[in-house]
DNA sequence: GATGAATGAGGCTTCATTCAT
DNA sequence: TATGAATGAAGCCTCATTCAT
């Protein structure tokens, strides 16, 4: 299988560099695959095009994402604990991955609604995540049961992604997963007393 | 003063419907130009660049935008009701306005990091007023004190953000309006019971 | 109208010029456009691709010479003649023009099924001008009346084009017109005594 | 002897097949290898490059269409069934292959100068099997004595070719076999009464 | 002899911007 | 001010050929 070859993965690796350092629109082919020590048709060997290598990109990063949090979140015991991992993770494998960091928050985004709607389907296995989360807080009585479950969905991933697009815009210059337990009590609690 | 003239409004809007029908990078000088009535080289008597149509037509319409919220807000009493005018607002106008939803969530995050940063400058009022309304909230004694208010910013823009664009990539084939309320309680009272 | 524009006929020149040189396949459109004095992106807004440049090329010179071949058919008096001058302005045309002779003869041949189609399709007031002669021949009573009239089309056409690319492919280095006389006598005589 | 090795048939015939469904602009080596059931590389084992194989093909197929032919004509005792087999047989065979026709009247022309003057090098002996008819026929007080040979083998060739090319551009739709006996009474006798 | 993964040169076309009128 | 014809830089991808195994 071509995703487990080496090659692939080199080029994968270059990718997430190339882009994270020159920005979507000036990360051409030739400048990946001079990253990653191949041909410039060589890509082509592992790669459709261009945008696939860019779906690709989330798909693998996205791929270990969220098994990482998945795999996490399992060894928890209940909903609060699961939700505050659920962060901590999120937050931690891209504060330790700047790279990975700047494209899923900013460069990736520059693409058309077709690309998008591939990368919301790599995404939806980490949103399922977060239903289920949702759906345990309910069954132990820790979170209300008149939830909307989609409209809460958007909702933490949208907290999520913005606090992360936002450390990114500056400069990663504080400390992201510091901020996880004020995310935690934000969700939990809301803003009332 | 240039933006009083007839033609920088011209060019806005026709940038706008250009924008939001054939996608941002789709958008050439020249379709714009020829919607607003104009030739090529006029646009470049009215804005410095390509770049500066998009920053225009954000600050253009993101001014009008923050605008109706803020005149919106201010009529109201408490911070109870200035946050769900907030989010009503967001809403509503997007709602109203589908080019608009759809250049702001989908087509302008197609941009370099740089023009991000002057879309974030334009933001700002925006952030600011968001920011009145939960030091307002703080006061009333009807938000915790202990909130930390650059997140707390965050979350509330990154949730707006997020539902918008989930609705747009859903085709705008719900009600946002109707699901102002639901996030305003998940706002303020999070999940828990 | 483009085509009367001068940019567009000297594009047209350079183009003739630059295949008879270089060869179908290694006429770049930069050398094009070179060759014609204006950039690259000139020669986009008088032809729509590459493709159509050639198709135009033809197009132009195959006018000209079916043109100029009516014209001098028009004068003469009956179908034996008018046949011989067919053949001689044919000949004579080519023969004034080696680089329009290099172009028809061999570089336009290297083109996929669908651009000879198009050719044939410019040639076809040729091959009328071909059926008028023999038909009125036949009234004449100069040809025989059992003639297979497209055969004798193809027959005819075959010949000019068959050794006028025996000609060019012989480097042009004899007299191409001197042969017209005796073409004429094996059309019209055959083989036979 | 390579040309004796079964690979070397199997690449030629896959060659054959491989340009007429596809094109010559779109029969790339490894389609041709794949077809032939051998890897890309063993073709190189083969032949030169690219254009030996098609120059084979040529030599190859050409070979066997003209010692088809001068078999056939071998049988006949005089210039005028001669010429009329010839033709017959040229016809025949094409006819009864319809690949070997696209690719000798359509494809095979899509080739540079260089390659062209090597394809008319392999036609060589079925010009010459041309001109021993007519020499014949001259002998035999059948055919005028005045006769310019080369030109007369320029008609025939181009006469020949031209309707096959035209039957070829028709998609084979009609019976080339039978416009043989009038294709003979044109050459033989040309238009005249 | 046979393989097939890897190579890397090469060109058509788009489109933001300019400038003579 | 306004025009719009002209500019020219820049990049994705294909595919004939090689060579280590």
């Amino acid at each position: 299988m071509k995703k487990n070859k080496p090659k692939y993965k080199q080029i994968i690796e270059a990718a997430v560099e190339v882009i994270a350092e020159n920005g979507y629109h000036a990360s051409q082919v030739s400048k990946i695959a001079k990253k990653a020590g191949v041909a410039d048709g060589t890509i082509y060997l592992y790669f459709k095009n261009k945008e696939d290598i860019l779906v690709s990109v989330f798909k693998e990063k996205m791929g270990q994402f969220v098994e990482q949090i998945s795999t996490s979140i399992d060894k928890k015991q209940n909903a609060r604990e699961k939700l505050l991992t659920l962060i901590e993770k999120h937050y931690y494998q891209l504060a330790n991955d700047h790279h990975l960091a700047i494209v899923t928050q900013l460069e990736l985004r520059q693409s058309n609604k077709d690309l998008r709607l591939q990368i919301n389907n790599v995404l939806k296995p980490y949103l399922t995540e977060i239903d289920k989360i949702v759906n345990e807080g309910i069954e132990e009585g820790l979170f209300r049961d008149d939830l909307n479950l989609p409209l809460v969905r958007q909702m933490i991933f949208g907290i999520l992604d913005e606090t992360v697009t936002n450390w990114v815009m500056k400069d990663q210059k504080y400390d992201l997963v510091k901020q996880a337990s004020a995310v935690h009590t934000l969700i939990t609690n809301g803003l009332s007393k």
